[in-house]
RNA sequence: GCGAGAGUGGCGGAAUUGGUAGACGCGCUGGUCUUAGGAACCAGUGUCCUUCGGCGUGGGGGUUCGAGUCCCCCCUCUCGCACCA
């Protein structure tokens, strides 16, 4: 008994091992299937959490499968390391980012090789390397030059105090995250990506995207938010003004009895009368105080104001009065709404308020509606009534018919308008890449000559949190001589959006070191598109969408041929926990509770709801504690076991201790007949229990395999080798059929080697062999070891169990009928009732149905 | 409101095409071995009834020899989007 189970040494021999022989090195092998696995790269924040152990767990099971299976398997991990965190740690405790960075990297990469993980190091970047990013400022140059990324002017929130653009997400309550000022909108210059130019081709290519979870696609259906429609221009009474408005219903246009803009529509200025201006300016300035998230949400009341302008209805020649409208925006469609009170709610609502009359144009069948007994807008099918020459027109061809005659007078036309806006990329942050353009006062907005690549981020800056981007500060980055003229000239100061990084990265690891473009394309079309991406739901929209579009891109302007980055797609659920509540103390760590009590106080603990580890609740589990506590094939095996990838998995000790227990089963069962299987030989015919154990080792070659390969279902995976391992420990004849117990166990260990590598490793070279258990592949199963000579058949009366027959896996129908009606049970329940017919199902029941 | 998904023991979760509901694990109960065990091993564990058996997959209907699975209606929950014209 002195071959114990010690995972802590164990695990770290063979992390050394695997380091010092590169196990997990890759190349381009024309001659081998290749296989590109990807899990999201991390945030290089210091620490891992058990978010990252899971998502990467679930990743190496897959990448190191694959492997086994003989694929060339590109697995590689890097750093997105440029972003917001690194820039705040450098405000308040005077890091350089860069500093920050790199030493949290170099901390978490130490911190992911104690899980054991499967990566290629040799391909590792951070996107904050220049010899990542220039090839960033590359593609920029090259997407300007073909219109794909332009500057316009748009509105940013904007911090007076700060003197900066805030995300949306360092807005609080409308104002400022850091110095709670309140947030304005600002018109300011940005850099924009021309996404809405691919909205058509991500949304066809979304319906090809057969490996992807059907509400990831919805959400990107959702956020490009392509609808059909009509634009129909209404001419402005008295004045050269025509209103351009966008609708979906041009089947209602009968109905039309008022106009409502956008507040910040540019044409508001011409529409005001002087009688209106005081009440309308004052509108104007009460929205803009407005949230933008309070003005979007749905439960704001409707107002508006009359601009005492009119425009004429393009068919009907009547003048409808133009209003202004708080709920509608200006980023969609085009900022100006035909209203349709009788058919649409919230013109229906805002016609209430406002005593504005309602003209109804679509009736259901056979009913009569009139605009009186109107409560609500209806919105439902009909035919068209009040509507000229379309009357009595279903409604849906009505749409057709309306938007056809617009056109043929040259007052409308059919178009389609999206959701989806241009990606504004500029950020007007220090720890970002630099965008690579030079403004002249004589040449204008000139592009970095190619040459002049990388732009590099001065390491020279002070970062305060204030005065504006630091960027912009630094007078030797800013000055600059025009690359046409030679005039001095100054520098873009704003830096790109993280996302910009994030939506390459991945192609980038085919050839991280090329030196001549941002892609070989030879080796970026060999691993090209990853084949397995994993990471977090959250990413739904943003990024993978982003990089979607990036791909798209950088196959048009010819760096490599595919057209979607990600043929699967895995979302997996968050890791939580419940949370501990002191009524004193508040939060507390799981340490901080002992026997329900409060460690400080002794108070009973409240158990909150099971929610996703955060530091802030503190129900946080620590890996590298989990991991000196267990090791870390047990931190795996757990993470994978107790809930499959997609769901979320509630963080359990009691669960995590079940885990350790099988695989100090799993150890025993190996070490502890090797004296007995030392000589035995595998290939020979069995019988009775021996026979038994090979058809269950076999069965489990299969279930584990189906399992595993693009099921992903690898909780019933473990559970199905658990059930080898319980059939190993109940085998008897161990004696007499070593060669039985010699297959169970090198199976066991072959198929656990994806989930728990350390362990199956080691115990490979003690069952005598000389390689890697990955050498070994993955095991095949032998069909004709799956067939047991008897099987069992269930015998139903009337599709109820009344009792189990086993017979030969050859017996002929009428057989089982016969052995069947035998069985005395079912005779109980058959007495003197009339068979009428039997069912059987081969290998499965039988179902005599009386009556 | 729109879109996606889920509802199964005390708990996490199984059940590829309709065919033994509850695999596997946790917990619990009893036992074996131990000076001892929160170790290891063995047995049991949906529920009701003493047995035969009945009842059981959110609720109600239907199709079928047979439904967790298919169809219709309803309820609850989670996530995403949301005044999108």
């Amino acid at each position: 008994m002195d071959n114990l189970y010690i995972p802590g040494t164990i695990e770290a021999n063979w992390q050394q091992f695997w380091e010092q022989n590169q196990s997990f090195r890759v190349t381009e092998d024309p001659d081998k299937k290749k296989y590109y696995l990807l899990e999201m790269f991390p945030y290089p924040s210091g620490r891992i959490h058990m978010g990252h152990v899971r998502n990467y767990a679930i990743g190496d099971v897959v990448a190191r499968f694959k492997r086994m299976q003989g694929f060339n398997v590109l697995h590689p991990m890097g750093w997105d390391a440029f972003g917001m965190p690194a820039e705040n740690a450098a405000i308040e405790h005077g890091t350089h980012p860069a500093k920050w960075t790199y030493e949290n990297i170099a901390s978490m990469r130490k911190q992911l090789a104690r899980i054991g993980l499967s990566y290629d190091w040799q391909r590792e970047f951070a996107t904050c390397d220049a010899e990542y990013y220039r090839w960033e400022q590359l593609v920029f140059l090259k997407m300007f030059e073909k219109g794909l990324a332009y500057k316009k002017g748009s509105s940013v929130n904007w911090c007076d105090d700060c003197q900066t653009v805030l995300a949306n997400e360092q807005v609080e309550d409308g104002c400022c995250w850091r110095c709670h000022n309140q947030v304005k909108p600002k018109q300011l210059e940005q850099w924009f990506f021309k996404i809405t130019d691919y909205a058509d081709e991500l949304l066809e290519c979304a319906d090809e995207l057969k490996g992807w979870p059907e509400r990831v696609l919805a959400m990107q259906r959702n956020w490009i938010g392509k609808s059909y429609g009509c634009e129909i221009e209404f001419q402005v009474a008295d004045s050269a003004e025509k209103i351009k408005v966008f609708t979906t219903r041009p089947d209602t246009l009968y109905g039309v009895t008022f106009m409502s803009l956008a507040p910040e529509h540019p044409q508001v200025a011409a529409l005001i009368t002087d009688g209106q201006r005081a009440e309308v300016e004052s509108f104007i300035a009460e929205v803009e105080m407005q949230d933008k998230v309070d003005r979007s949400s749905g439960e704001l009341e409707k107002k508006g104001v009359f601009t005492g302008s009119y425009c004429v209805h393009p068919l009907t020649g009547r003048q409808i009065p133009v209003f202004l409208a708080n709920f509608v925006l200006m980023d969609y469609g085009t900022g100006a709404v035909m209203a349709v009170p009788a058919h649409d709610q919230r013109d229906f609502e805002f016609a209430a308020k406002y005593r504005l009359p309602l003209q109804v144009v679509i009736q259901p069948e056979g009913e009569v509606l009139t605009a009186e007994q109107l409560t609500e807008a209806f919105v439902g099918q009909g035919l068209l009534v009040n509507s000229a020459q379309f009357d009595g027109v279903d409604n849906e061809s009505a749409k057709e018919q309306i938007a056809a005659y617009l056109d043929d007078r040259g007052e409308g036309r059919k178009t389609i308008n999206y959701r989806l806006r241009d990606w504004g990329v500029s950020r007007q942050r220090y720890w970002g890449t630099p965008i690579p353009i030079i403004y002249c006062d004589s040449c204008g907005t000139v592009p970095v000559p190619e040459k002049d690549l990388p732009v590099k981020l001065p390491t020279d800056v002070e970062l305060t949190g204030e005065g504006g981007s630091p960027l912009a500060r630094h007078q030797e980055f800013m000055k600059v001589d025009c690359p046409i003229c030679g005039m001095p000239a100054r520098r873009e100061s704003d830096t790109f959006d993280t996302f910009v990084e994030s939506s390459w990265y991945f192609a980038r690891y085919a050839c991280p070191d090329y030196a001549e473009g941002p892609l070989d394309k030879q080796a970026a079309n060999y691993w090209m598109p990853v084949d397995q991406y994993i990471g977090g739901i959250e990413h739904a929209v943003m990024h993978l969408l982003y990089a979607r579009f990036y791909t798209k891109v950088l196959r048009d302007l010819g760096f490599v041929d595919v057209d979607e980055p990600f043929t699967n797609l895995l979302t997996q659920g968050m890791v939580c926990k419940e949370t501990q509540r002191c009524p004193q103390h508040g939060w507390l760590y799981p340490e901080q509770v002992v026997d329900g009590v409060c460690t400080e106080c002794g108070k009973p603990v409240q158990f909150g709801r099971t929610e996703k580890m955060s530091k802030s609740k503190k129900n946080v589990i620590d890996p590298n504690q989990l991991i000196d506590q267990y090791g870390s094939d047990t931190a795996r095996l757990f993470s994978l076991f107790a809930a499959p990838p997609e769901k979320d998995l509630e963080w359990n000790e009691q669960g995590v201790e079940g885990c350790a227990r099988f695989l100090g089963r799993v150890w025993r069962a190996v070490t502890e007949n090797l004296g007995l299987i030392a000589s035995a030989d595998i290939g020979q015919e069995f019988t009775g229990d021996a026979a038994e154990l090979h058809r269950k080792t076999h069965q489990t070659i299969k279930k584990v395999t189906e399992d595993v390969d693009g099921r992903f279902h690898f909780n019933t995976a473990i559970a199905a080798v658990m059930e080898l391992v319980n059939a190993i420990y109940s085998f008897k004849s161990a004696a007499e059929n070593p060669g039985a117990l010699r297959e169970a166990l090198e199976v066991t260990v072959r198929l656990l080697n994806p989930f728990v590598p350390h362990i199956c490793e080691e115990l490979w070279r003690q069952l005598g062999h000389q390689q890697s258990v990955e050498v070994a592949g993955w095991p095949a199963y032998d069909e004709s070891a799956l067939i047991a000579d008897e099987i069992t058949v269930v015998v139903q009366v009337n599709g109820k169990v009344r009792g189990k027959l086993i017979i030969a896996v050859d017996a002929s129908k009428d057989e089982i009928e016969a052995a069947a009606l035998a069985e005395p049970n079912v005779q109980r329940f058959i007495e003197d009732k009339q068979v009428r017919k039997v069912i059987i199902v081969p290998g499965r029941l039988v179902n005599v149905v009386v009556g």
